[in-house]
DNA sequence: CACTAATCGAGACGGTACGTCTAGTCTTTAA
DNA sequence: TTAAAGACTAGACGTACCGTCTCGATTAGTG
């Protein structure tokens, strides 16, 4: 396909590079409530319609943010299910138990739950996990390790669920304990005889 | 002991039921985004300092609605635990799977999460359930029809979870079905062999 | 007890007393802008009633602190008008030459002129100086040393205005010279030849 | 001159002739007490910080808007010193004897002294006319009319003081014969014997 | 090479809401 | 009985951002 060749001044890369950079440093500094399109107009040097020129508002420029330096799904090396699952669960864990974790929460809480921008968001960021591990339950139970006896949608959200449970309700901590405890309760759904 | 008899006029009762009122029918008809500590101003015709007297901010303002209308812990009746706790899941999701419920996340989500106004909201509307779940379990443990083998903390956080899980992510629905997913997956964890 | 500590209804001249020092202490320690009847309520330990069962509004309470500590008329002594006039202008302009001096022309300013109590102060603190100085022209013209050959209510805002004039518009001090330069013309006015 | 050619979207000067109008339009319907920021904004259709863009604060704003409206330096006409004077205190004093004036009064006791904006109102508004005069001494004595024997600030704030006296404490009237007795007392002091 | 279209920075605009302060009124309890 | 303490309705204060809009400057293609 032959490149369109817009007429105009082509949109300068740099500048959402700006942006984002800026974004993602205020919400470390600062956090989510500082976040606003006017501070990061300012702290990049970039014009305000700039910014509004690719994100509609200040969520969405804190999904960008909590996106781009995003590392993406994890996958969770194992020979068993058990020991990918739980590598899984520690490193997402690990992943969240920090400021990071909670303003993806605030973030998602804040933005437009029907945005596209929103989707794609909880897709990259909250269900990448759900759906490794979707992969990986579905793996074994093809290598006839576990049978999926019930509800798998029920089943992942029970293992994906309590992290942001904890994460949002801040009731009890994120740690590796907690991590080993949702797979040990999960395997015992899937009949892991062999694993017991 | 006799009561404190301050010395000055007291508080208008009136005036926070009007304000509590006010805010939760804001909170209905146009949603949290519009709660405004000036719009429930605006709307209970009570001065901005009256408001600002009991709450700091229009999220605490927003949690005392919310828990204004609670009806509290859920009890699940039941003979058994599987028939008590699905009650208490079906209950739940059925509170929760309205426009209230999503608003409880992002109230949640917004408020300081030290304050003890926050605390205080996620002991009454969000740990309840938990709270009761964990009696309900206690209960069925002590006349020997189920053993707890696992964390029963990280057992809970798996039961509750799920909920808040799909509230605030809303990839798929909050319905009956749902809870009694949830119970059958659980009571796999408590070895309720007698059950099946 | 150093504090006299009243039994019973305490005498209604102390809390007056404690308002108005109250007030007098504000207006030279932070200005009449400070000057509000909830500071008044909260630094004399007075309730806002008691002051507003006395007073109309700020203005009011500003004049009669102001009031509350003023020497009065100036009596200017001297043999000769010259040195009566003189004597009385350099009082009263070392008097207004201060901070308390803007502070009287600003509550002037801002007071309701048709009330009975700002004509009150006003007789008191503003035309009483220029009382005096009638009475010491009409002494000199009965006694024979001037002759009043214009008109006398003209005379005498020519002599006090000024004063008032570079208080309300700060373009030149308020001095010593000041107080002779207008003594000087304004004896050319009543024919005051002896005296040349 | 080259103009600066600042880089932004340039001020709206319709903005600040509404709100120069509504201010001016509050203070003839309402009077200075009701000259505030909120209402200003309310009735120009602007919004608040546009206001504060250009003033500090509402009486810079009503300074603003005293101003806006002034014809300026009054001009007397007439052949010698006396009916150029007359002819200039006349004007004033009309122009000061109503409710316009009585705010210009109050609006300069209520504004910060030492700002700039203050200042220049003061000039324009205020001290105006007192150089005015000063220019008419000055050229009488030119031209040998009078004799500049007594110190020509005093004179002026014994010409130009007794209207704000009259205007601020409001004991007797602004009129006519209040213009031509300063005029008639004011010669006695320059030496006028020619006029007499 | 000039023209032209698009984007950039800057920043003022009309607004909304913030949280604070003060006004003046009203209601209890304490002295 | 009266004054204190203090909560009330009311509303202006000055600030922070919102999202929109107009500018002049910059930067490619296109003609």
């Amino acid at each position: 396909m032959s490149p369109p060749k817009r007429r105009g001044r082509p949109p300068n890369q740099l500048a959402q590079a700006r942006i984002l950079k800026a974004a993602h440093d205020i919400l470390t500094e600062d956090g989510f409530g500082r976040l606003t399109v006017e501070a990061v107009a300012a702290r990049s040097g970039v014009g305000k319609p700039t910014i509004y020129r690719h994100w509609a508002n200040a969520s969405e420029l804190a999904m960008a943010a909590l996106m781009s330096g995003d590392p993406g799904i994890f996958a969770g090396g194992g020979t068993s299910l058990r020991s990918a699952l739980a590598g899984q669960m520690r490193s997402l864990i690990q992943a969240f138990a920090t400021t990071r974790g909670r303003q993806i929460a605030m973030t998602l809480a804040a933005a437009d739950p029907e945005s596209e921008f929103t989707k794609a968001f909880r897709n990259q960021v909250i269900l990448s996990s759900r759906e490794a591990g979707r992969a990986l339950l579905l793996e074994a139970a093809a290598r006839g390790e576990i049978t999926l006896q019930h509800d798998l949608e029920v089943l992942l959200d029970m293992i994906y669920g309590p992290v942001f449970y904890r994460l949002l309700v801040g009731h009890r901590s994120l740690d590796t304990g907690f991590a080993d405890g949702i797979v040990a309760i999960a395997l015992e759904a899937v009949a892991a005889r062999a694993d017991r």
